[in-house]
This record gives structure tokens, C-alpha cells and sequence, in this order.
DNA sequence: AAAAATAGGGATGGGACCATCCCTTTTTTG
DNA sequence: CAAAAAAGGGATGGTCCCATCCCTATTTTT
């Protein structure tokens, strides 16, 4: 059984973390920590593969480097064998060779920390031993989240708006067939859905329709 | 329709900020902007209800005060009869006495605003006009999350594990029926369920089983 | 004009989860 | 000891969503 640990205190944050997590491993365990106490205790009781840190704890001060440092180290001394994915809001390049050196395998900022991306980042890391991303923001529209939509219309929807200028429909509905790995006819089907409702509502339909 | 607006950087805690507002209101629409320009052109462009803030956008300094109050200062005004929710990483109580005074309607810290919570800040709101909650640490366990169980065997394995000590089981059975809108029954089967399932796997089991 | 793309539906079976009711045996508690 | 609590399971109907296949107009492209 694979287990992981999240060690980051903003509570939202870190069950969008473990989320990812679970989102790369098909049966697992991941365990999460408001607190570098609470994941030292467990880091002590059990063996974990994965940890996943932000070095921005109460506590500590976020703004000292060697807070910062001392956090990250005493995890990644308390576990060795075990991948260390640090996470951060304030992500700079210097300091993610600072983390590096010290052992750990991915450096991630959170801005564009987007669903999926801890898969690439996981892959990164066993074919080159080391992932890098770090912040930039890079929307140029919304998001958007219709409450009557289930999460296949929304996905198409979704795609059907970051369409770009001059692609067909049909070619989205080729690119979200693969991706969901299901029949293009029924990601048609749900983006068709999808706008019938949205229309009976009087809802303003996102750019691209 | 109710219009809800998320401005906030980071990709995984917008759309989790997105999730709350959603499920605050039945029927909604939730928005997310990562940058202060996008989210100034859908509030030049329509109207909003609820305009949720994390002050620390890119391309403003987040250390400087003079930029965070501009951010929140701007949207508020581009969007007056909206109600406006600061959320941020970095919370003091001066700070939020300056939104305040400036027309915010909440002032929340990260660190502690779990699922659920957002309901909470806006009975506040209504009731007493504003909301304040502060950072604090509070967690003495780690969450867990195990791939193989459903969000309901979840809950009945969370809400057991936080059982406080002398507490039966029975107890916690009634407090989860009450919480869920469901049966005592039906709650004592879903934990029943959860931990066969748990111990099956082989799984080290939570403290309070 | 012919072909392709788009809009707009209806119907179907399967699967996962929810919620309930029922049962027996073992352990703990008063 | 007797009663309550707890562990452990079987069976059922309902709902929502997924995924597929089918159909017909209308619009746009070539």
C-alpha cells in the first residue's frame, strides 16, 4: 500500500494536496498534517513513500530562509527513503536549489499548482530525478463552475471554452475522448447537454459558447 | 441566479474556494479569476452577488500593505452592492480592521478555514454584519484519506477517529445522523463498513478505531 | 449543390453510492 | 448475571451519473 504525508497548514490547501495525491496513485493512504509536530509524530510511527511539504508552518517565520530550511531538512531526515515534493506560495528559483541539495526531488510554486500537474510532476521525477515549476500566472479568462452541471458536462464545458481560434468543435470532442478515454460521440453528447442547460437557465454562456 | 466571484492565485485553493461558495448556495454560479485584470473584466461585465479576495495577487508586492489594500480596494469598488470576503495566508487583526473600515464583510485566515466553514462566515455576516476568524492551529491528529472508501464510510471513520475520550460510539452514531440528515442506523453501517474495509486491506487503523 | 459540421433531441443499460431494514455473535459495562 | 454496546455481516430499492447508440433539422464549408 503506498502512503503519503502533506504537511502544509492552510486547511484547504493541503486537502487539495492529498486530493492530488490520490488523484496519482490508485490505492493508497495519505495521511495529513497542519503541523510539523504532527508529522513528526507520524513520521516516527510509519513508513511513508511520499511527503509533500510547504515550508510555510506555524510557528516559524515565513519570510527567514532558515526556517524555512529547517523545516524542509528535519522531514527529509526523518524519512529517507521517501520522495520529498516541497510546495510553496513564495517560490523562487534560488530557493529550490537550496531544497535540492538537501535531498528533495520536486520544487513546485502554487500559482499554476493545477489539477493533474502532481501526475507530470511524479513523472518528472522518474525519468529525471528532479521537477521544477515554478509560479507564473498564465489565465487569460475565468474559470467556471455551474452547479448544475455534473462534473462531464463541466469538463466539457470546460474544454469547449479554452478552445482556440479556428479549431472545430469536432476536434475538441476528438481531444476530450481521449483524455476521458470514453467515445467522442459521448463527449459530444455532453457538451450538448451541458449547453441545453445552461440555455434553460438564461445563463450567460462563457466565450466560445 | 446567484453570481459568486473568486480571485485568487493559487489554482488548487481558488477552486476549492470556488467548491465552498458553491456549496453555500444551491443554485450559483462560481467564477475564478488567477489575476486582478481578469477578474476586473468580468466585473466590469456583469454583476455579482459575492466577491471572495486573497489580497496577495501576482504582480503585487505581498509584503507591502499599500498594495494588498489596493487590490481589495478596487474590486470593491468595481462591484459596490456585492458582498466581500478577504481571505489570505499572511492574517492579522490590524489588517482586517483595515478592510473593514474600507467595506469587506469578512476577513479569514487560511490556516483553519476547512470545508464547511465558509456556511458559517456567511450566517455571520447576516446576523452580525462581519466575520472575522484568524489563523490558529488547531489540529492535534492528521487527517487521513484511504482510496477505498466512500465519502460517507469517510466521514463515519473521521467523525470516530476525532471521538473525544469516554465518548460511546453510540454517541457518535447520533451526532453523525443528526449532522448527515440520515438514519443512527445507517451511520453504524457506513463505519462498520469503512473499517472492514480498512482492516481488510490491512491497513494501520486511525487512533479511536 | 454536395458534404461536413453543428444544434437539439430520445432511449438504454450499467455501476457506484446512498439509505434502510434485518440478522447473529462477542465484548463490555452496570 | 443481565443489559447494553459493539463487531460483523446479508439483502434491498432508489438515485444519479456514465457511456453508448440512435434520430432529425439547420447551418456552415468546400
Amino acid at each position: 500500500m503506498f502512503r503519503a504525508l502533506v504537511v502544509e497548514d492552510q486547511t484547504l490547501m493541503r486537502l487539495a494536496l492529498m486530493n492530488e495525491v490520490q488523484a496519482s496513485f490508485e490505492k493508497c493512504v495519505v495521511l495529513g498534517a497542519e503541523t510539523l509536530n504532527i508529522a513528526a509524530v507520524e513520521l516516527q510511527n510509519s513508513h511513508f513513500d511520499l511527503v509533500v511539504i510547504d515550508p510555510g508552518l506555524p510557528g516559524f517565520d515565513p519570510t527567514s530562509q532558515g526556517d524555512r530550511v529547517a523545516v524542509v531538512d528535519r522531514i527529509i531526515e526523518a524519512s529517507p527513503s521517501a520522495i520529498h515534493i516541497v510546495v510553496t506560495g513564495s517560490d523562487n528559483r534560488c530557493e529550490a536549489d537550496g531544497f535540492r541539495q538537501i535531498g528533495a526531488a520536486a520544487y513546485l510554486g502554487k500559482t499554476g499548482l493545477a489539477p493533474g500537474v502532481f501526475s507530470d510532476v511524479l513523472d518528472d521525477i522518474s525519468t529525471k530525478g528532479f521537477s521544477l515549476r515554478l509560479s507564473r500566472a498564465v489565465m487569460t479568462k475565468p474559470d467556471y463552475r455551474f452547479s448544475v452541471l455534473t462534473p462531464r458536462e463541466h469538463e466539457a464545458i470546460d474544454m469547449m471554452a479554452h478552445r482556440a481560434p479556428g479549431v472545430k468543435r469536432k476536434e475538441i470532442f476528438s481531444l476530450m475522448a481521449d483524455r476521458l478515454a470514453i467515445d467522442a460521440g459521448s463527449a459530444e453528447k455532453y457538451y450538448k447537454q451541458a449547453r441545453a442547460k445552461l440555455m434553460r437557465q438564461g445563463h450567460t454562456l462563457p466565450q466560445g459558447l
